[in-house]
DNA sequence: AGCACGCCGACT
DNA sequence: GTCGGCGTGCTC
């Protein structure tokens, strides 16, 4: 019996690993929790290496406390992963696997809890029961189903016919578990087209190897029929598939596609409003193998796969792959370094690809495939922009979209009026002192929500009642300027009293349930006019919809960050492709003063290939990425002044490192918007000619910034691949 | 991040 | 005389 040393990330904000000794190691504890004592207290962590020798003499390393060898250890790719993730976002490794970890999993219980999911077929009594019976019930609803279409997943039938009848079924014995069944199967997959037959034939050629693809696909082109079908071969090779999807609602219906589809699979769905147990749940099973697709947003990327087969990134352009707080990640781009480290095909989906995924298309790092043609609606919609600069306005709508609408109603069909601003107004004001309802806390105007009566900072949520006469001088006639959904939605019911408008934005929807609430509104045809904001622009289909306004487009065109204008196109493109998805033909209206300006000609073009030429020219020239790699090191202070001078340190420390790397790192500034919830904000620019550059450059730096003793006050952070500069 | 130790102001 | 302010330093 020797004692041996092990390797430990704990969750600490120290970019260190600990050594502890602990008796009978064996290489399967590799990967495994341990509690091990830690200053006064005691803290849960990963082995995440058996060392030969500790960095510091045995006789000062502690005893661990306990392994947990209940519960099964985590791979070794994925701790490569985790590890390379720390590495490339300069993060303290524990805290990484602290974020990628659910934190259930760390305890015992989490395992036993591990449910299965088995696979229901009817029994003899079932059978015989269907016969028999004279009185209709929900049990026997599910005898038929699986009579029709066959076995499936317990979760799949409590999904369609409801927990309560499933459970009644088992009891009386109708249902029961049945031998395992092919997961590939398919049911109610439609005929594919020409296109679609032909993306996918290229597509199963990376089965098997490191393979990128950028599957540029219009929107209603049938992308996602084209990842059903991959993820079919997948499973039918007895692999896993990984598919990643935005942030956002979308989930529920791909969920219920997916699983429907698959009715014999085991799917394990992912997503941030899911419990701790459920995560930990779907997390075992697919580290098990026992999840044959898992689906979720951008932390299902951390999910452990000893089969994976295949990868799916759809909508890869999408902004919410990105983390913005705490481990700053990007799903999307270790989505694709976990596709070459599992030596995996992984399909980038887009309408409008991410202007770096386009560029590596381009330079033939991915393979390009095309989806050019509408799967439902044979056209695109007309697009074309309105000169607001010849119109009279009326509440900020041009008499052009307002008769667009009024059309529309005649004909019975639903128009969307996209406005990317929630609220009533974006601030009050008073006309006669110049007063503006300021954020105490933020660089920001307090926005007048008149649902509530409340005045709200939409960045760090304080909350104000409207004052009914000005705070400055007293005048009573304070105003509210500019508009937001909620002014929108009142001017269109005024304009079209015979209308239903619903408003959709995050103050509709708040919750998931309210959200899913509005979609089958929306679908039932109870509504006319639909006034939205960007969740309005994501992937679904209303097929009465035909008529898209948008409201207050310019606005991204000329902003500071040089992505607005390409996330301006992504989501008018988005918008766009929601118009006319059904049988009918679909028509959009942009609002702008720059009618002539190259991004509205290549959207009324339908042309997104010229416009990333454009933008990617741009790029090159000021270079932007993907011309360069950036880092942004972000400095947050009570007093700006503070956040300056610690990162004025901060880049005298990398003046000599930046020119032995040919790295260039800006001067300090502060940031756009200054306060941020009582916290004044600074930031840097590193600009690398690539990623290698900036990964040396990095590495080298930050062990430098945490030996620079930051003020008690003062908070820092590093942004590699920032989603804005 | 916690959580100690460590030296200087107003209190039972 | 001590309770407690948060500056500095460490955690295998």
């Amino acid at each position: 019996m020797s004692a041996l040393v092990v390797r430990v990330a704990l969750p600490v904000p120290i970019p260190q690993v600990f050594d502890y000794t602990a008796e009978n190691i064996t290489p399967g504890d590799l990967g495994r929790c341990v509690r091990v004592p830690f200053g006064r207290g005691e803290k849960t962590g990963l082995i995440v290496a058996l060392p030969e020798d500790a960095d510091l003499p045995v006789e000062r390393l502690k005893p661990v406390i306990a392994i947990q060898r209940e519960a099964p250890a985590l791979p070794a790719d994925w701790l490569a992963m985790v590890e390379f993730t720390a590495r490339y976002y300069q993060h303290p490794l524990g805290e990484v696997v602290a974020m990628a970890l659910p934190p259930r999993l760390r305890k015992a219980d989490a395992v036993a809890g591990t449910e299965a999911d088995p696979l229901l077929e009817a029994t003899p009594e079932g059978r015989e029961a269907l016969h028999e019976a004279r009185r209709d019930s929900r049990a026997l609803a599910i005898l038929r189903r699986l009579a029709e279409q066959g076995p499936r997943r317990r979760s799949l039938l409590r999904e369609e016919e409801g927990a309560p009848a499933v459970a009644d079924a088992l009891k009386r014995g109708w249902v029961a578990p049945g031998a395992a069944a092919d997961a590939a199967l398919m049911d109610g997959a439609p005929e594919l087209t020409a296109e679609q037959q032909a993306a996918l034939e290229v597509l199963s050629e990376g089965f098997g190897c490191f393979r990128p693809f950028l599957l540029a696909g219009v929107t209603g082109s049938g992308k996602t029929e084209v990842y059903l079908r991959l993820v079919q071969q997948a499973i039918a090779q007895g692999r896993q598939a990984l598919i990643l999807v935005p942030e956002i609602a979308l989930t529920p219906q791909l969920e219920g596609r997916v699983a429907g589809r698959f009715p014999s699979a085991r799917v394990v769905s992912l997503h941030s409003g899911l419990a701790e147990g459920a995560r930990s749940q779907g997390f075992v099973q697919a580290m098990e193998g026992r999840a044959d697709i898992v689906l979720g947003t951008r932390l299902s990327v951390f999910t452990p796969l000893p089969r994976l087969g295949l990868i799916v990134v759809d909508e890869e352009h999408d902004a919410s792959y990105k983390q913005h707080e705490g481990v700053r990640y990007n799903a999307r781009d270790l989505a694709i370094w976990r596709a070459r480290q599992c030596a995996v095909p992984i399909v980038l989906g887009s309408a409008t690809p991410s202007l770096e995924s386009w560029h590596a298309a381009e330079t033939g790092r991915y393979r390009r495939v095309e989806l050019a043609s509408r799967a439902v609606a044979a056209t695109l919609p007309r697009v074309r922009p309105v000169d607001i600069r010849r119109e009279k306005l009326q509440h900020g709508v041009s008499e052009h979209l307002l008769r667009a609408i009024g059309r529309c109603l005649e004909r019975g069909e639903q128009s969307l009026v996209f406005l990317n601003r929630r609220g009533y107004a974006p601030v009050l004001s008073c006309p006669s002192c110049g007063w503006v309802s300021r954020c105490p806390h933020c660089t920001a105007n307090m926005v007048l929500h008149l649902t509530d009566r409340r005045l709200r900072c939409h960045h760090c949520s304080h909350e104000a009642t409207i004052p009914l006469a000005c705070p400055d001088c007293g005048d009573q006639d304070i105003q509210p300027f500019g508009r937001g959904t909620q002014r929108l939605e009142e001017t269109l019911a005024a304009r079209f009293p015979q209308a239903r408008v619903l408003r959709i934005d995050r103050d509709a929807a708040r919750t998931r349930a309210q959200w899913e609430a509005l979609l089958d509104q929306i679908g039932r045809g109870e509504a006319d006019i639909l006034v939205g904001t960007q969740m309005m622009a994501k992937g679904h289909d209303f097929p009465r919809l035909t008529f898209v306004g948008v409201l207050n487009a310019d606005s991204s065109l000329f902003a500071a960050d040089f992505r607005a204008p390409e996330r301006l196109f992504q989501q008018l493109m988005q918008v766009g492709g929601r118009a006319g998805r059904g049988e009918l033909p679909g028509e959009v209206m942009v609002q702008t003063q720059y009618p002539d300006h190259p991004l509205y000609k290549c959207l009324e073009a339908h042309d997104f290939v010229r416009y990333a030429a454009l933008q990617l020219e741009e790029r090159k020239q000021a270079r932007f990425p993907p011309f360069a790699a950036n880092a942004l090191l972000c400095a947050t202070a009570p007093e700006v002044a503070g956040a300056l001078a610690w990162l004025a340190e901060a880049r005298a420390a990398a003046l000599p490192l930046a020119q032995a790397f040919g790295v260039q790192v800006f001067d300090a500034v502060p940031m756009r918007m200054l306060r941020l919830a009582r916290r004044e904000r600074a930031q840097l620019l590193v600009e690398a000619p690539g990623r290698p550059a900036l990964q040396g450059f990095l590495g080298a730096w930050s062990r430098l910034l945490w030996s620079i003793r930051p003020p008690r006050d003062l908070r820092w952070h590093l942004d590699v691949d920032p989603a804005e500069v």
